[in-house]
Parts: C-alpha cells; structure tokens; sequence
DNA sequence: TTTAAAATTGTAATCATTACAAATATGATT
DNA sequence: AATCATATTTGTAATGATTACAATTTTAAA
C-alpha cells in the first residue's frame, strides 16, 4: 500500500506534508526525535515548520498510524512501524533497537547485553472504563 | 530493614535529605513526580531544595535504589519498588498502577482494560559492549 | 580546631513541547 | 470562476520540566 492510502485507511486526510512525514518514518526505522525529522525533512521542504511536524505526529499517533515511544527522558521517539515488537535502547550509544517478539514469553535479544526490562502497559483502569465518553 | 540501612546497602550516604526522600518513595506507592516528592517533602522540610530532590532521585537510580520510569511524556516517575513488576498507565485519569509479573507468559492485568503492550529493555548493544569502560 | 571533600541550596539557563493567532490551502456551492 | 466555510499550516511566543552552576553548608577525618 501506498502511503497515501495506509493515510486514508488510518482516517487521516493525506496532505502533502502528512505524506512526506508518513513517508520519512516508514523509511527511516531509527526511532526519530520530532527535531531529528524536522532537520531532515526541512532541507527538502524548506517552508515545513516544526509545529506542523508536532501537530502532525500527534493526529498520527492518535490514530493509530505510529507509535509515539517514551523511551528516555530526554525525548520523544517515533516509530512507523505499529506492528508487535519490543525495543531496547543502548545505554552508551543511545541507539534505539528494534527486538522481534518470538511468543509470549521470548525475545530475540540478539547479540545485545539486557540489563533491565520495562513492561509499560496503557489503556483504561477500573474506575475510568466505566465512565461514558463524550 | 530501615531505611538508612537501605541506602547504605546502596552505597549512598544517608543524609537526612536522602532518608526524607527514600522514605517517601517506600511510603508513597504512586509512582510520583519530582514535583510531587518536592511539594509534599517541602511542606515537612521547608529549607529543602527541588535542585536535591532531582539529584538525590538521579543518584538513587544509578545506584539501583529506585527505578526511574518514562511512562508518559509529560514528566519522569519514580518508583521506590524495584522488584521485578510492570505497569499500567490509565490513559484517561493518568494514574500509573503496579502489575503483578506472574510468569515470563503472564501479568495478572486485573481489572484494567489494556489497549496497548510496551516492551522496553536496556543494556548495552553489541558495538558498545566490547568498547571499555573507563 | 583545621581543613578538604561532599552535599545542599537558590538562581539562572536550557530545551523540548505546546498555545495561539495569523495565513494559507482545500473543497463544496452557487 | 467567485464565494464561503472549514481544515491545515505556519511562525512566534509561552510553558514547564530538568539541568548547570556557583555559593553555602555540612560532614568527617587529621
């Protein structure tokens, strides 16, 4: 599928700079900083601002197009890749990996040295599923 | 064993700031802030500084004393549990629940509604384990 | 006590992210 | 094609968590 239409399929209007943003992220699997694609994409668009890659990564991210990582403190990353995987990021290089979950109970961690893994769940906790949306 | 103890254990010096917030974080389950620790610690000990509470909670970490987590953009929690335990975050209310790890296949999610997994680990990858530490 | 090192403090700086209002683009309707 | 309403994009300014830094205080050994 193209990227207008994995867009489309994900509800959101493909605009020129939605594309090119869509686009960087199915190309680039190195987990961006909102500042690492800004840099990037404003040397080909050179009137592309940064509010728009923010305003942007959001409405992808709430509808389900990319994962928005919280991996350090220091910033956000993104992923376009939404299918089910796991990630580790070096604590020397800062370099973000990718890790194939192989079933429920084993990752690849390949020739990585795991110190510490994070499970981070999200969704609805007892008192709030119960509360109607509107 | 007390908290002092704790600390030493740690190889920190137990200072009474330390103590102060060590304490908070075995008696405070919520995952809290910097901020949080800062505006209720303040109320017993006026003369501590918000400067302390980030460095005493980065010293903690980076002895093991307590887990720093990156649940959410935000801001960073702290977590004074640093059993083997996972965490749910309530997307709606923003609270951040402990999980129970019940096997390498199974977290007891109770009666949350997850919508969404994260698997993150840390360590070192295979360029960086190889280079020396100095 | 003297003295050096460690810990704490307050203020100022940093920097990622967001708020906001103006400008532009889009797309339907006449 | 002109009009109009709505959505999108943009640039600037604000926000707010965290850190840098230098001064002060505490600690503990000699």
């Amino acid at each position: 599928m193209n990227t207008k239409d994995y867009l489309i399929t994900h509800n959101i209007k493909p605009s020129m700079q939605r594309i090119a943003i869509m686009d960087y992220l199915i190309n680039h699997k190195t987990h961006p900083t909102a500042d690492e694609i800004f840099v990037d994409l404003n040397k080909l668009y050179p009137t592309l601002s940064k509010t728009t890659i923010y305003n942007t990564l959001k409405l992808f991210t709430e509808n389900g197009a990319v994962l928005t990582l919280n991996i350090d403190e220091k910033n956000v990353r993104f992923d376009g890749d939404t299918s089910n995987h796991a990630h580790m990021q070096c604590t020397r290089c800062g370099k973000v990996y990718d890790l194939k979950i192989i079933s429920d109970a084993e990752i690849e961690v390949a020739n990585h040295e795991i110190v510490e893994t994070q499970i981070i769940m999200k969704g609805y906790c007892e008192k709030c599923r119960n509360i109607n949306n509107n």
